[in-house]
DNA sequence: GTACTATGGTCGATATATCGATCACATGAG
DNA sequence: CTCATGTGATCGATATATCGACCATAGTAC
């Protein structure tokens, strides 16, 4: 319809379809309804349908809370590594210039 | 307003912070302007902000194509690794049975 | 020092994600 | 088989995410 309809690379999207995927799989693993996890998850179903199945438009914070409620570990093992992770990030970027200033320098984008 | 935003587990919020914290750190590594990032992304220099703040409400296809722009790898190592996973993963929902059906068992949640 | 620019924040307008209801179909229990 | 229910899909109404422009601050180059 838009014109737009924002162009993903084929990583993200593979990526956010097998988050999905794995969604799904735990959630029946877990003998788990649908509406269920959708309620846990503080979401309507037709939205976790559309999380399961790699919808890029969803929020990101209620694809890694339902993800979360599932069992799926994002990054890290465990959650205190998640968080030492976490501060250890924010001291390199205390570390780093505070702002860039080298506008155009033809950025070589790998991917 | 509505009675209140979405509540988010810890885990996944500390994890959406991590993964914006992951983003800034790279972009500034790569030297890289937010607006040359947010340019590169389609997306406004407003969002990106919100992106690396971690702000959970942002589309998760934006905030992955943003992390893959500055080369972060979300779940495995490389694209082939992942299309990989992810049939494995579509094979192993083949498997489990289409529906559930076994409404309330008190799904134990431990996190 | 001055000048330039990246950053972080706010605000109104607009696009769109999300909800809740509803339907048809498939699935599993009895 | 019948019956109950989980699932996938669609649709209108509403909440809200996103944009674009703006401002103030502060960092960087000169």
């Amino acid at each position: 319809m838009s014109k737009t309809a924002r162009a993903y690379s084929r990583y993200s999207r593979d990526a956010i379809e097998l988050l999905g995927g794995l969604i799904r799989a735990a959630r029946k693993e877990r003998r788990q309804t649908a509406q269920d996890l959708a309620d846990r998850a503080g979401i309507s179903r037709g939205l976790l349908q559309r999380i399961e199945k790699g919808d890029p438009k969803c929020g990101i914070g209620t694809v890694f809370e339902v993800a979360t409620i599932v069992g799926i570990k994002l990054f890290e093992a465990d959650e205190e590594l998640l968080s030492r992770h976490l501060s250890q990030t924010k001291d390199k970027l205390a570390l780093l210039p505070k702002a860039v200033r080298k506008k155009s320098h033809a950025v070589h984008d790998d991917f």
